[in-house]
DNA sequence: GACAGACGCGCC
DNA sequence: AAAGGGCGCGTCTGTC
């Protein structure tokens, strides 16, 4: 395909009608899905009044009018796309005006500005700006949004307008066809994450009932904790020697302390070395209280239906560009209850996961020489960079390069840490240079061109905001010894990780993309995406197909995000009928 | 009763 | 052994 795909624009007036129009190419934002070199600049082509325009009810028809493979250009993927997909008419791809905002905001420094349609388009006639609307609630189970307050609606004409205005500043940005390449891939992310959100992950209500009562014991008749909770809760008050509510920290701090022991709060790690008989049913009931409030019968009952479990994916959701979801914790579904994820009758899950994704990618954005040399390896990556100056102790080295990543300030790590730096200078300079930037109120951006915002305003008007930087700040926490207050340097360890964690969802968005095209054509769906970990259900006879399309998109993600490097980006793969057998 | 923030813990 | 990044979400707790 060397010819750009065609685009089209699409809006909806707000009295039920939709209108659609061809793009004229000049306008065009480009680029690209991964598969594809970005669009080139074409010489401007009035769109002038012979202009086909369509004007329908029902928006599935546009896009039966359109040539296949068209960009759609609309306000926005989650507001129109579920309904297309309803009517059966899938797109190839798409250019999502409200998150391409997003980012160009970001990127020019002006995060905190309305991104909506309705703002961009005030802006570009200079009209008053509309604040955006609220975040919504999360609706569980609510399946009709007419009680949502609907954004203004944007004409087609200012629709087209914003859109060339985008292409303009996209081709302004520091790197052109790297934050082209972030819009097509977060664009395609949100037609991913609609499909995604169609299709449902498979879920057997009646193994995950069978499941709870076997690990928390009966509910009884009358509500209450079921059996074994309320049995841990006894044993843990005998063991105090009076009654203790032990979903309740200050009456378990204040039970400890009776007892002679001081804890400054009651998280697992603090209790777990005490010597005490409670601790022992106190540990077992924080973590079946856990799932019994988190993934029990309640959530069950609001969240799977009729065999499906229907979180709703959010891409871009949060500043590093990971995606979250709202409501149902989808993202945080305890191992222990993957045993519920179940395929259909003949049909597989393929379960991928990256392989330490995110020092693969440190190694590619940094260009360290010796560490992309570890990443090309056909080995385990932590195991590769052991035995650079490690002796071949592994853990050492996970520890090493997680301190890097995550900004390590003690402990061990800080020693190993010093070995890793002594090895790949480059990689560690790399984070090092990102957090100092943070600490002096600079911006960081992910590979593609993400741009981290400001650090909050709240507070102390003094910290970072306006980019003066240079000056490490010391205010606040004399206990510190360091040179920076407590703030200024969590705010090094934000930029710090944003530069890893948010290239690494750069790379995640070209892996879906691609991931996405390579299914066309078969059964499979892509049913559910963590960070660095993919789910296809699909045929059992298409499992192989997949697995290996799978590889093949997260190699073409490497490429395509970070050009020709030694660094690869392999997968742990299993083909199972059931999640929990996966890892 | 509504709301905000802290806590604690699940996932990556 | 101890404390570093990103989240969602349920519960508790204090406040209005």
């Amino acid at each position: 395909m060397s010819e750009p795909p065609t685009r089209w624009a699409l809006a909806e007036d707000g009295d039920g009608w939709w209108h659609a129009a061809p793009v004229a190419p000049a306008a065009r934002t480009t680029a690209a899905d991964p598969a594809e070199p970005a669009d080139r600049a074409h010489p401007a082509t009035p769109t002038g009044p012979a202009t086909p325009r369509l004007r329908v009810r029902d928006p599935a028809e546009a896009v039966r009018a359109a040539p296949p493979g068209t960009r759609w250009v609309w306000r926005s993927t989650a507001a129109v796309y579920p309904r297309l997909l309803a009517a059966g008419a899938r797109v190839e791809r798409c250019h999502d005006i409200e998150d391409c905002e997003l980012l160009l905001l970001g990127h020019e420094g002006r995060s905190g500005e309305p991104r909506s349609a309705a703002a961009a388009w005030a802006r570009l006639t200079g009209g008053p700006v509309p604040p955006d609307p609220a975040p919504r609630a999360a609706e569980r189970g609510a399946q009709d949004s007419l009680f949502e307050p609907r954004p203004s609606p944007v004409p087609l004409d200012a629709l087209l307008a914003v859109h060339a205005d985008q292409a303009a500043r996209l081709g302004a940005t520091a790197h052109p066809d790297r934050m082209r390449l972030l819009t097509a891939a977060e664009s395609a992310a949100f037609l991913v994450a609609a499909e995604m959100n169609r299709a449902g992950l498979p879920w057997r209500a009646d193994v995950h009932r069978a499941l709870l009562t076997e690990l928390l014991g009966e509910r009884y008749a009358g509500g209450g904790e079921p059996r074994r909770l309320a049995e841990l809760a006894d044993r843990i008050s005998a063991a105090f020697g009076r009654r203790v509510r032990p979903d309740l920290p200050a009456d378990v701090i204040r039970a400890f302390a009776e007892a002679g022991i001081k804890l400054k709060s009651t998280r697992r790690w603090e209790i777990q070395g005490l010597d005490h008989p409670a601790v022992e049913p106190l540990l077992a009931y924080k973590k079946l209280y856990r799932i019994y409030t988190a993934h029990g019968w309640a959530w069950l009952a609001d969240w799977v239906h009729e065999g499906r479990f229907r979180p709703e994916f959010l891409p871009a959701g949060t500043l590093t560009g990971r995606w979250v979801t709202n409501g149902g914790g989808a993202l945080q579904i305890p191992k222990v209850i993957r045993r519920a994820v179940v395929a259909d009758p003949g049909w597989r899950l393929v379960v991928a996961d990256a392989d330490q994704m995110e020092p693969r990618v440190l190694a590619a954005i940094s260009r360290d020489p010796a560490f992309m040399e570890v990443a090309g390896r056909p080995e385990d990556l932590y195991t590769a960079v052991s035995r650079q100056g490690f002796s071949g102790d592994r853990d050492k080295a996970k520890l090493a390069v997680l301190g890097a990543v995550y900004g390590q300030t003690s402990g061990d790590g800080l020693k190993n840490l010093a070995a890793l730096r002594r090895r790949f200078p480059r990689a560690v300079a790399y984070v090092d240079e990102a957090a100092r930037a943070g600490e002096e109120g600079r911006l960081v951006r992910t590979w593609l061109g993400r741009t981290c915002p400001p650090p909050a305003v709240s507070g102390d008007p003094d910290e970072g905001g306006g980019g003066e930087a240079g000056v490490p700040q010391d205010r606040d926490d004399a206990w510190t010894p360091g040179y920076a207050s407590t703030d200024t340097r969590a705010r090094g360890r934000f930029t710090r990780n944003f530069v890893v964690q948010g290239s690494a969802a750069d790379w995640a968005l070209l892996l879906l993309a691609a991931l996405r095209q390579a299914l066309v054509g078969m059964r499979a769906e892509l049913v559910f995406f963590q960070h660095d970990e993919v789910v296809v259900h699909c045929p059992a006879e298409e499992a192989a197909a997949v697995a290996e399309a799978i590889g093949a998109a997260g190699e073409r993600a490497g490429r395509i995000a970070f050009g020709d490097t030694p660094v690869r980006f392999p997968f742990t793969t299993a083909v199972v009928e059931c999640y929990a057998d996966a890892k």
